[in-house]
DNA sequence: GGTCATAATTGACTGCGGTCACATTCCTGC
DNA sequence: GCAGGAATGTGACCGCAGTCAATTATGACC
């Protein structure tokens, strides 16, 4: 998909890409295109706004819609797919951080539960539809720029491989196990916390005490 | 089809409800129409069968088939409902289960990942379906009958419970925690073999490596 | 500046999931 | 066996997600 579009004169071609006016209006209208979504559904819900209306506030025809999002559903995946980057970005890359296995991985947990604790409605969305669409083949479309990464679980395997070479893990354990785990022990706590409702302490318990389980082992 | 008289008068009212015509009728029907669904889901995939054609086949109209199951995903919500309540018909109650915890719960997985390895594509779109419906309030409708229940997780609480009380699970351990942990790390872990292909070996060998993970923790 | 290929936009159109007001069937009590 | 009420069946109808052929904008190349 990505054309890599850099053609610009070979005079400054050292300097950063310094996307064409092409890709730049594509990303503008596509951001356009996501608030105008955001704010529908934070208004009326998500099954009741139509892609129509998406359309009419973003100032472009529905067709251009399903352009940059080739699914209604498109729209939901992004929103997981926002937050890992943030974590990225708020937090730097994994790699850097420092403290403990345990704390790596409750750093990260926390982040992602306070961005769905600010927004219980939306996040509930967003991580059901996530959670359904995840590994389905259904997102491939005409524009779609990044594919959608998992960029939580890659977070999980990386901060894993780290603990197993200081010694932290067992180096027996099989790291992508441990890490999908870990990943899929989240995502069903952090839904069914959504979906039921319920303390943010509670929340907080339930995740470090999955952890508990997977650092120590539930065997006598 | 077998409607053998059993239109007894009142004088044995008092015995089992001996369900009425309509009741059976009721339940026939419902069952015709769920076969029909999946004759046709088998022979062109979900996505492509209308509730139309599904109809059609039943020999009902379109209304009917939304009164029994309000939503086409609600057909495979069936299934998972299907699956879990087989196992409990064959392996019997779980309180009766012999051996250690975990080789009850190896049996209650390998039970499960049989019937989807048996048939993998309808057991994607179940899997995933149900993933989705599991505790959302969509499936309530016209006629429903009983609620579909997470019966695994049911089974993974009371295997847990049991090895707490035999002392084989450390009594810290939160049975809930621990019974959503090894469920949810099914879950996964199925949803995504089926996704992604791989053999029936690799499948249990990560099944058993996660449950190792479970039971003995990767601490060092 | 002009030409051309290709990328992006558009909105009329289609097909299908789901609804609903009405028809039919079944059960109950007399 | 017959009224009448409740449970169930029916299919015309509707709204919306998603498609696609036609149209317009963009930038590469001369």
């Amino acid at each position: 998909m990505s054309k890599s579009a850099d053609q610009h004169s070979r005079l400054d071609a050292a300097l950063p890409p310094a996307l064409g006016r092409r890709e730049r209006k594509k990303r503008e209208l596509r951001r356009k295109i996501y608030e105008a979504a955001f704010e529908l559904f934070l208004e009326k819900g998500f099954e009741e706004t139509t892609v129509e209306e998406i359309a009419e506030r973003a100032d472009v025809a529905k067709g251009t819609v399903f352009n940059y999002f080739p699914r209604k559903t498109s729209f939901l995946a992004a929103v997981a797919d926002d937050w890992t980057s943030r974590l990225v970005e708020e937090l730097g890359p994994v790699e850097g951080w420092s403290g403990t296995t345990r704390e790596k991985l409750e750093r990260a947990f926390l982040f992602l539960t306070d961005l769905a604790v600010q927004n219980p409605g939306l996040s509930r969305l967003a991580f059901f539809e996530s959670l359904r669409h995840m590994h389905s083949p259904w997102n491939e479309g005409r524009i779609t720029d990044e594919e959608p990464v998992r960029q939580f679980l890659a977070i999980s395997r990386c901060v894993l491989r780290q603990g197993q070479l200081s010694g932290e893990i067992r180096p027996d354990v099989e790291p992508e196990h441990a890490a999908t785990l870990i990943e899929s022990a989240f995502y069903r706590t952090l839904v069914h916390w959504l979906q039921e409702g319920g303390s943010v302490d509670g929340l907080h318990d339930e995740i470090s005490g999955k952890l508990d389980i997977i650092f120590e082992g539930v065997a006598a």
